[in-house]
DNA sequence: ACAGTTTCCCGTAAATGC
DNA sequence: TGCATTTACGGGAAACTG
C-alpha cells in the first residue's frame, strides 16, 4: 500500500456554509486496483453527533465541467464503498477511516473516446465524501472534497501524473480550481516552477537546488523572453520532467547522503565543467548528472594537465542499475586507469582530498582480504582504457570531515509550501508532500 | 502466462472403458490467480459428435482418499468455469480449449487445519474434464483426468512444488497413482533420482551431468547403504533440492552457453579441486558451484606455485545478482590481483588458455575506449587484496574454439522420459517437461 | 501500424494466519 | 511467538484497443 496508503484528512464542510473548512489533504496519484486509505475528520468535537453521521465516498461527484471531455474515464470504488459510521477517537473529533478503498475503471468512457484531448495523466478527478445528518430535528447535508487526484493504471505513469499535479498546484495559487486545466494548459513562470523543482530535491534528498543548478536548468527549458515555461516542454514525451524525475529517483535510491552533503554538483553543463576544472590541478573532479541519458544517470569529470595540454575527461554515466550494484563512493574509490593502481580522481572540486569526502562511505576499505570461508574478497574496479600516463596516486588519509557549504535550505520554504497546499500540516522534512510515493 | 500457459492435452476417456486413453499432458505447478490454459482433445475423429459434446472442468473430483487429509486445501475455478462446446480443428479430432482458467482457494479447508501432515507443496490435486454425451439414442459419461498438479500461491513455492512433482513421477513408474504419497513418502533409489536431476540440467542448460558430477552429488545426499534417498533430505528446509534449483536457475539465466560447452565443472568438492589442480602449472583454474551459498553461486579456484609451496585459491562466489551485472567470462577476463594488470587465471583446467574458452563471450574486448558522446568506457575489474607476487600475464590469442569433451547427452534419455511421462510427445530439447516454467 | 493504455505476472516484501 | 502461507504491489513487458 506504500504508494497510496498515505491518508489524507478531510474536514467535513457544511455545504455552502464552510463553517469548518480546514482541508488537510495531499495531492495524490491513485493506481487502479491498488488499495488506498482515506480518513475523513469532522473538525468540531460534538460527541452528541456520534453514530449519527454516515459518510459515503463518491467518485467525481458534480464535476460536469469535466465529464463532458471526450474520452474522460470513469471509475468506481471496488471496496469499502459502503458507508461507515463515524466514531470518536482519542485525538478528539469524529473520524471515519476508509481503509480498503480501491478504484476500477467502469467502461463506457465519455463517448468519442478517440481523439481525446487529454492523456490519462492529465485527467483530474475528485473524491467527495457526503453525509446526511439528521439530529435533534435538524437535517443538513454536508460534503467535503479531495484535492484533484490523477488515476493511473501502471507505475510507469506515475511520473507524468505527478507532473500534472505539480502544474495544477502551481496554477491554483492564482486561479480558482480548474479541473479541465490541461485541455489548454497555461504556462508557468520559471520562478514558480524552479521553486517546486527545488522542493522535489529537498524531498528526495534533503537538500534543495542551488542558484547555479537552477540557472542551468532554466537555460535548458526557458526560451521565452518573459521567463515562461510551457506544459508541453516540461511534461511531454522528452520533456524536462522525465529527465529530472529519473535523477530524483537516483538520488532517493542511491545518492541520498552525498546529495545531502552537497558533494554532487549535479546540474552543470559541459562547458561550465570545463571552465571550473581547467584551472585546477590535475586530479580535480566534479560529479554531475548526465544530460543525454534520459533515465537519469550520474558521472564525474576530471582534469588532467599533461605535456602542457589540459584535458577534461568524463566517464560513461552510471545508471540506477550500476549504482545498485556498487555505491558511488565505492565506484569513485575503485576508479582506475588501465588496470593500474592509479586512480585519477584525487581531489573533489574544489581541492577536497577524495577520501575526505567519500572515505566514510567506503564499504570495502579495511575489510579483511578473505572472508570466513577462506574466499578472497573482491573489489570491482572500474577501469578505462586510457593510455596517457597516470597521475600520482591519491592521498589516503583517513576520514576527516570537511564541511562544504552547509545546507542551503531556506527555512521559509515551509511557509511557501503551506501557501500552495493549504491543508498541509505535517511537514517535517521526512514527510514532504511531493513525491511521497515510494519512500524507501 | 508464461508459467502456466503450457497447455496440456487430454484425451477424453470413456469411463471405465478407456478406449481412448493416450493422455498427453505434463505435470504442472499452478499458481492461484494466474491464468492457465488446458486443451482437451477427443482422440477419435468422429465429426458426427461435433457440437454434441459439452465439456466441463472439475477440480479434485472423486479423490476422497485425499480430501480427508487434515488441512487439505480446496480450490475453485474463477474463470472459464463454464462448459465449452467441442469443435473440430484442422489437426483432426475434436478439441476444446479452456483458455482462461484460474484457481482460487475456497475457504473451509478440511477441518483440523492445524497440524496438517502435508505442507502445501506436497498436496497433489487433480483436474478432471467430464462430458455427458447424448447422441443417436446413446448416452455415455466420459471423463479424463490430468496428472497431479500442485497449487501454490507465490512464486517462491514453485521449487518445492517441482520437487514434489519429480518425486511423484519417479515413484509412479513402479506404483499406482497415489495422491497421498507425501503423508508417508517412500524413499527413492539414487539411480532414479540422479537421472532426473541430470535431466534438469539438460533442460536448463542443454547438457546433462557427467559421472563425476553425479558422484559428488551422491556423496552429499546418500548415506544409506542401499543407495536410498529420503524425501526429507532431498526436499525439506535445507535439502539438496533448494541448492540444486538455485544452481539450475543460475545456469538458465546466466550460464547457459558455458554450461553447454562443458567449461563448468560445477560439482567438485574442495578436496577434489585441490587434487586436480595441485599438479598443474600456476594459473590453472576450474569453475565450480559454491557448496555453502544456499541460493546458488559459482566460483573459480586456481593454483599457484610459489616458493616451492602450492596454494589453491578460491574467490568469493558470484551470485545471480552479480552475474546479472557482468557475465562470467567477463568476470574471469577482468579478474585481477590487487589492481595490477595480472590476471591469475591463465589456463582453464586442464591447460586450456583462458581466452580460448571464454574469448568469444567477452563483451568488452575490442571496444573503442570512448563512446560516441566522448565518455570513457569502463570495465569493472574484480580485484582481490592478495599480496603474493602475481603470476605471468595470460595469453591473449584470439578466439580459437577448443573442443572440450563434446556433449555427453545420451540419446536414450528421450525414451526414458517417455516411460516416466506416458503422455509426453513433444520432447524437442527446448521443450523439456522439467522446469519448463519460466523459459526465458 | 502504432502509440497510449491496460493487463499480466514474477519476485520480493509485508501481512496474515495458525 | 514463530513459522507457513498468502497477499500486496513495484517494475518490466506483453497484450490490448481502438
Amino acid at each position: 500500500v506504500s504508494l497510496f496508503k498515505q491518508l489524507f484528512e478531510n474536514a467535513l464542510v457544511v455545504e455552502k456554509q464552510p463553517v469548518m473548512s480546514s482541508l488537510t489533504q495531499r495531492p495524490l496519484v491513485l493506481k487502479t486496483g491498488v488499495r488506498f486509505t482515506v480518513t475523513v475528520r469532522f473538525l468540531a468535537n460534538l460527541p452528541e453527533l456520534k453514530c449519527h453521521l454516515k459518510v459515503k465516498p463518491v467518485f467525481d461527484k458534480d464535476i460536469e465541467e469535466v465529464k463532458t471531455i471526450k474520452g474522460f474515464r470513469q471509475f468506481v470504488f471496488t471496496k469499502d464503498d459502503s458507508k461507515v459510521l463515524d466514531v470518536s477517537t482519542p485525538g478528539g473529533g469524529l473520524v471515519a477511516e476508509f481503509g480498503h478503498m480501491s478504484l476500477k475503471e467502469s467502461k463506457a468512457r465519455t463517448k468519442g473516446s478517440n481523439e481525446s484531448p487529454l492523456v490519462v495523466t492529465e485527467e483530474l478527478h475528485i473524491i467527495k465524501f457526503v453525509t446526511d445528518c439528521q439530529y435533534a430535528g435538524l437535517e443538513c447535508k454536508m460534503e467535503t472534497s479531495s484535492l484533484p487526484v490523477v488515476v493511473v493504471s501502471a507505475t510507469s505513469q506515475v511520473p507524468s501524473a505527478w507532473a500534472s499535479i505539480m502544474w495544477f498546484s502551481m496554477l491554483s495559487t492564482s486561479e480558482p480550481r480548474n479541473l479541465s486545466l490541461f485541455v489548454d494548459p497555461p504556462p508557468l513562470l520559471w520562478q514558480q516552477l524552479s521553486q517546486v523543482l527545488s522542493w522535489q530535491f529537498l524531498s528526495a534528498g534533503h537538500r534543495e537546488l542551488g542558484e547555479d543548478q537552477l540557472s542551468m536548468l532554466r537555460d535548458k527549458i526557458v526560451d521565452d523572453p518573459d521567463g515562461l515555461v510551457y506544459w508541453n516542454k516540461f511534461s511531454k514525451n522528452d520533456g524536462m520532467w522525465t529527465w529530472i524525475d529519473g535523477i530524483l529517483d537516483l538520488i532517493k535510491r542511491h545518492l541520498k547522503d552525498f546529495w545531502k552533503d552537497g558533494f554532487i554538483m549535479g546540474f552543470v553543463s559541459k562547458a561550465k565543467t570545463q571552465l571550473l576544472l581547467k584551472n585546477k590541478q590535475t586530479g580535480n573532479f566534479l560529479i554531475r548528472f548526465s544530460e543525454s541519458y534520459r533515465e537519469g544517470a550520474i558521472t564525474f569529470s576530471w582534469v588532467e594537465h599533461t605535456n602542457g595540454e589540459t584535458i577534461v575527461h568524463a566517464v560513461e554515466p552510471y545508471t540506477k542499475k550500476e549504482l545498485s550494484a556498487e555505491s558511488l563512493p565505492d565506484i569513485i574509490d575503485h576508479f582506475s586507469l588501465r588496470k593500474t593502481t592509479n586512480n585519477p580522481l584525487v581531489y573533489l572540486y574544489p581541492d577536497i582530498p577524495r577520501d575526505s569526502a567519500f572515505g566514510r562511505y567506503y564499504t570495502t576499505s579495511g575489510m579483511s582480504p578473505k572472508n570466513k570461508d577462506g574466499y578472497w574478497h573482491r573489489k570491482r574496479v572500474n577501469v578505462i582504457d586510457c593510455t596517457t600516463p597516470p597521475p600520482s596516486p591519491p592521498p589516503k588519509e583517513g576520514n576527516m570531515d570537511i564541511e562544504m557549504d552547509p545546507s542551503q535550505v531556506k527555512h521559509s520554504i515551509e511557509d511557501t509550501m503551506k501557501e500552495l497546499f493549504p491543508g498541509l500540516q505535517d511537514y517535517s522534512g521526512s514527510h514532504l508532500p511531493w513525491k511521497t510515493y515510494e519512500d524507501a
